[in-house]
DNA sequence: TCTGGGGTCCTAGGACCC
DNA sequence: TCTGGGGTCCTAGGACCC
């Protein structure tokens, strides 16, 4: 059996713990420069406001229902998100971090266990422990446990915990679960199903393998047999190093300038230097992109553009990868282009200790990782960008952030900036 | 006026090799 | 005049997830 415990509205709850005020008011998180709501209260999921819903589209609703507004604030959430795994692994050490608010528990093992109540109680202990709400679903396969959790947030008398496993119990539920709302079944291929009349996850199992994957790959095949209780979607425990590492954003404003622009993009590739050396990583390549608003009619004919560099030598030093950053950006930046979004990927990626040195390069990496552990010392404990390369700039922020909480658990002490 | 950020996996097709 | 077969690797694009 499997556990997939999931944090229901996950930021909205994590602004309500220090804003109880809030509980019964529809709240709303907003993405990035206050451009989407991402996350949602009930509240606000019955006011029919949708997930991405763009502010503007929405600033009617908000308005005359009076809905809280939170611009994000991951550094809140994702201690929050921590203090929930901790309480998870008071039950089983063997968890699978799915994403920020959601994690996987392996109980095999455990199979003299009366899991509905132990879902019930994974759920009553993490709201204990951390205020968030928790939906437990326990099922023989990951994407029946991701459809049990579902049924919690449908079904308050579940208190917070499903188990589903007898076969008719699952044929029962699935003939009334949406094809769309299936893990792994996306909006093209459940436009697709729905009309060719599979409605329910039940239709979709009564397909042919074969069908399945003519027409949706062998991972159409993988949900279809996990759907008839077959596990084949693998349990992956413990930290997984990431096999591309992306930094980018969105602008509040576009930027015609190149030095301007340029200041972003070092930003985004000093900060996935700085990822891949927390995972101890290096990477082969580097990909910088700059894309024209993709809402504008007038850039429909210019995009923007995309560069990849690579490098001699597998790297992870700020200095090189900021230096490639402007090289590649140059190469694709166009005169008279507003840009709107960029970024800087990092892929091909090694772990660090196996980076072939290069007989020719003429990078010193000891002193570069030398550097890279005291700039990297320095930042973790006065806070990110104490120490900076120059060539990011000290330009103002380029994004919005209107409804920001305070960091209420991982606030810095108000140390100042300091510049080396 | 205003539209997020960060990932994974699969497949098809081209380049290249012998 | 005639122009193979089999394999690997890489990349772009598309699907999916939160």
């Amino acid at each position: 059996m499997y556990a997939l415990a999931d944090c229901n509205n996950f930021f909205v709850s994590c602004e309500r713990l220090f804003r109880p005020d809030l509980n019964g008011r529809p709240v709303i998180v907003l993405s990035n420069n206050d451009g989407c709501a991402i996350a949602r209260s009930n509240e606000a999921k019955a006011l029919g406001i949708g997930m991405g819903a763009p502010l503007f589209k929405i600033a009617d609703i908000v308005r005359c229902n009076n809905v809280a507004v939170f611009s994000g604030n991951m550094a809140l959430y994702g201690d929050i998100s921590r203090r929930v795994q901790q309480t998870l692994m008071e039950f089983t050490p063997a968890i699978e971090r799915y994403s920020i608010d959601e994690a996987f528990l392996d109980l095999r093992g455990m199979e003299s266990a009366d899991f509905d109540a132990l879902a019930k109680e994974i759920s009553r202990r993490c709201l204990r422990n951390t205020g968030i709400p928790v939906s437990v679903g326990i099922a023989p396969t990951k994407t029946l446990a991701k459809i049990a959790s579902k049924l919690c947030k449908r079904y308050p008398k579940l208190r917070g915990g499903c188990y589903m496993y007898r076969a008719e119990d699952v044929e029962k539920v699935l003939r009334k679960f949406p094809v769309e709302d299936v893990w792994g079944i996306g909006r093209r291929f459940s436009k697709r199903l729905v009309e060719l009349g599979i409605k329910t996850a039940y239709d979709f199992t009564t397909l042919s393998p074969e069908w399945v994957r003519a027409q949706m790959s062998i991972a159409g095949v993988r949900t279809w047999r996990e759907l008839r209780g077959e596990a084949c979607i693998e349990f992956e425990q413990g930290f997984q190093a990431k096999q591309s590492i992306c930094t980018s954003r969105s602008f509040a404003t576009e930027i015609y300038d190149f030095d301007a622009l340029a200041e972003q993009v070092a930003k985004f590739a000093s900060m996935t230097a700085a990822k891949l050396r927390r995972q101890h990583s290096a990477c082969n390549q580097m990909t910088v992109f700059a894309w024209t608003n993709r809402f504008k009619e007038e850039w429909t004919s210019n995009r923007g553009n995309s560069c990849v560099t690579v490098f001699e030598t597998a790297t992870d030093s700020t200095l090189e990868m900021v230096k490639a950053s402007h090289a590649a950006l140059a190469e694709i930046f166009a005169r008279g282009c507003g840009y709107k979004k960029a970024g800087a990927i990092a892929t091909s990626i090694i772990p660090k200790d196996g980076v072939q040195a290069n007989l020719f390069g003429d990078t010193d990496t000891q002193r570069h990782d030398r550097l890279m552990r005291a700039m990297d010392a320095i930042n973790g404990r006065l806070g990110h960008d104490s120490v900076i390369v120059a060539s990011q700039g000290f330009g103002d922020v380029r994004n919005q952030h209107q409804h920001r909480s305070p960091r209420y658990t991982t606030e810095w002490s108000d140390l100042p900036t300091v510049s080396l």
